[in-house]
DNA sequence: ATGAAAGCGCTAACAC
DNA sequence: GTGTTAGCGCTTTCAT
């Protein structure tokens, strides 16, 4: 900066102007500062920068799973939402792993960014963050943050009624929920919807649970095996499943049966609007997770905390699924 | 860190020793600081250590496309190999955006990160990075990168190489290479590689080439249709596909036809391993990307650049494919 | 409107 | 071994 200081004829504090309060300094060494930039092809040191005047524009987000696209739009409504209010979204990934998750969460308060976006590895015998102080303002996507500090999670409860719901308005009467892993919240959550649903017809529809070994395609054909080798009688007209690959090995597994046309004979829906979901041969209907929207009311939530610090008061937010409605139902 | 050099009764500089040159530091004096910076939990600011010492520890990724596995296999990749030279990485996503990539190489410039790892968008026009000079040490992966820099991507003219000598090695003669965006250097060479297998059997082995839309499933459901319409006779008894999801329709369309069992009367080989490759009903033989080899490898030259600026040399790697043999083949 | 100077939190000589 | 000090590249008062 001194370079451009001498080249355009003047004090590094003019050149600092011309970059922070562009207003404040005569458009015509404004102009004759701004060619000496672009000569020296001067490059600003953000982190000189962000030292003396104390303000990072820089986002942290530390991301659970990148291979799964419900984060990815997750820190693309992230991003949205800060270039909104000028800052940068930098993301790491913690790749399911507690101890990744904590070596990043540190480098971004040692980096000083402004503020810190999180989802939570699951685990309860993996959440050392929590019983630490970070320095950095912190929300949690994905998860429940606690009450002291501001989070923002999908409503799955909301997302497994809708699923039922759907299956109920479509005319269907007997229906399996078909999941897994029932102690991660998600799916629990899911079941307790896709009930409530079913209690509000006051006996009108049924529903059983299928318990499958995980959310993967091949529980799905297996648990489709099953239902195929049922008699006509007992077979369910309807199936929620807590999964879109789930929901895909199913159909799989169905679709080949005689008798047994999706979805004129069974209806099938799936969560997640993963990609398979769509495309595939059956394209299936199911519940969007609201990843976007996750991601970006967790940045408006922290971008509000960094910018109000007095006047914020945390918050937990639930972000309503959305209903995809395609050939399988 | 005045606060904790009072807490510890010795000067700022000690401080600064015990965490840079621990041994250059009495025992009990370093036992001392460091017991007075857990009390105060104090967290090292990383810029004023790098704007002081000169060197990040950061290593920035802008990579184009998270929603691909194969990216992030990449980043993986690049995480492992820093992680060793004890460095860390973040991400950016550029989401396969010009506007977005430059953004993001700026804002590492700005931060003054160690090195910059890039994966290009390819589209020629949108190539506005290469003409500037950046003043980060950068390493382009998965694309070639010019003379001037060191470069590291897959083997595809190998890759297609495999899949071809993979289909005549088990009995095939005469084969489709399917695929579509020729005009995409990754699908060209593959097919040029394809091309010198079957050169190479003198005659033996035929391969004509059908042109799809894209490479996403339902264009692979189009071609299977197409090759199922065919009189058995002129059918070809083995496809290479430019890419897996395209090999799944194709599988899809081909599965249910008489007298066409997969991979009996016909085998079909993929490429990319993606993740619908192992997880469809009939598990695809396929290539796999050597993502993190190209993530590890680009890693490496960027920490030698890093690390030993005199004696660096640039140079292009490829990455050799892997053949993956399931059940397709 | 511009310049001078004090510091942001730290590292790396250099003294003692 | 430990303390002292001069920066690193910038922002921000406070003068002028």
């Amino acid at each position: 900066m001194d370079d451009v200081a001498r080249a355009a004829g003047v004090s590094l504090g003019t050149v600092s102007h011309v970059l922070n309060h562009p207003d404040r300094v005569a458009p015509r060494t404004r102009d004759r500062v701004q060619r000496a930039i672009e000569e020296l092809g001067f490059v600003p040191d953000r982190r000189a920068r962000s030292l003396a005047g104390g303000a990072s524009s820089m986002i942290g987000f530390v991301v659970i799973d990148l291979t799964n696209s419900y984060f990815v739009d997750m820190a693309r409504g992230a991003e949205e939402e800060a270039n909104l209010a000028g800052m940068n979204v930098v993301l790491a990934n913690s790749d399911i792993q507690a101890e990744k998750e904590l070596t990043y969460l540190h480098l971004f308060d040692e980096e000083r960014v402004a503020g810190i976006l999180l989802t939570p590895v699951e685990n309860l015998a993996d959440q050392a963050w929590r019983s630490r102080e970070w320095r950095r303002r912190l929300v949690v996507a994905n998860s429940d943050g606690g009450a002291d500090r501001c989070s923002v999670a999908p409503d799955d409860e909301l997302g497994g009624y809708l699923a039922a719901r759907h299956l109920i308005d479509v005319g269907r009467r007997s229906l399996v929920f078909a999941g897994g892993l029932f102690h991660l919240a998600p799916v629990a959550n899911r079941l307790r919807g896709a009930q409530r649903a079913v209690a509000e017809t006051n006996g009108a529809v049924r529903m059983t649970t299928v318990t499958t070994a995980g959310l993967r395609p091949k529980d799905g054909r297996e648990v489709g095996a099953r239902l195929a080798d049922l008699p006509p009688a007992e077979r369910p007209d309807g199936v929620v499943a807590a999964a879109d690959l789930l929901a895909l090995g199913l159909v799989q597994a169905l679709a080949g049966q005689p008798g047994l046309r999706i979805p004129e004979d069974l209806s099938v829906i799936g969560y997640d609007n993963n990609q398979a979901s769509w495309e595939s041969a059956i394209p299936l209907t199911t519940i969007a997770q609201p990843g976007h929207e996750v991601g970006r009311t967790a940045t408006r939530l922290l971008i509000e905390e960094i910018r109000e610090p007095g006047t914020h008061r945390h918050q937990c937010i639930k972000i309503e699924p959305q209903l995809i409605v395609r050939s399988s139902t």
